[in-house]
DNA sequence: AGAGTATATTGCTGTCTGTTCATCTAACGA
DNA sequence: TCGTTAGATGAACAGACAGCAATATACTCT
């Protein structure tokens, strides 16, 4: 073995990494990082069922990507995880190039 | 619908985020990282099997984190994605961040 | 051509997990 | 206390996927 990382800060990273794997738990994260929501306005805005994104949310914050703050009948969640919006970013921006390369490849006739 | 990304950047997002939720690649793109590798360098530094550290490199090839040169028999592979080792060392320190907040909670008494 | 080696691929199996439905819990108001 | 609402949780099902063994492909050397 000549390697650098050991097998758990490896399975660790996977785990972060596999949590953000998921276009639906991507969707709540991006309604969230407008802002604190409850489950019911998360419910209405992404048009998701009530216990999916109970789950999703509660696996986000089992990673300490988001919090919740209960308020009576209510549950409020927020991104607490600064990195959040920087990863998807660094994706994104990844995602465009890779685009362009494409594009450019189509150009030159490939 | 009040998102701001669509469904197919949010799928293709996460796509990218699964290619690097699996312990596995991320071992492989932690050789990698050391410099150019060929599979079968990477099978003994490894200890992984043959036919896994193909499949893995075909996926990690397929989203462009890494690319292969053939010489004669031999197939070297190396990263080419500029934000992988950014992307593991945000989530590692956001990893430190939270045993450190974990060990101050365990001081305090909680 | 034939043997040997490096890598890729295929088929299979077990495991994990996202989704939904149904149910449960907790808090509020009458 | 009872009904209602917000949210969480459990069971069941389906699809995705990592791992392995076996096989296929592609290249080299004699």
């Amino acid at each position: 073995m000549h390697q650098r990382l050991s097998n758990e800060v490896l399975e660790l990273v996977a785990e972060r990494f596999r949590v953000l794997a998921e276009p639906t738990r991507l969707l709540i994260l991006d309604v969230l990082l407008q802002g604190e929501r409850t489950v019911s306005e998360l419910v209405e805005e992404t048009k998701l069922n009530q216990a999916n994104v109970s789950k999703h949310l509660a696996i986000l914050r089992s990673a300490d990507f988001v919090e919740r703050r209960k308020e009576g009948l209510y549950a409020y969640y927020s991104v607490i995880d600064p990195s959040v919006s920087h990863l998807c970013e660094i994706m994104c921006s990844r995602l465009e190039e890779q685009a362009e390369e494409q594009s450019a490849l189509l150009a030159t006739g490939s």
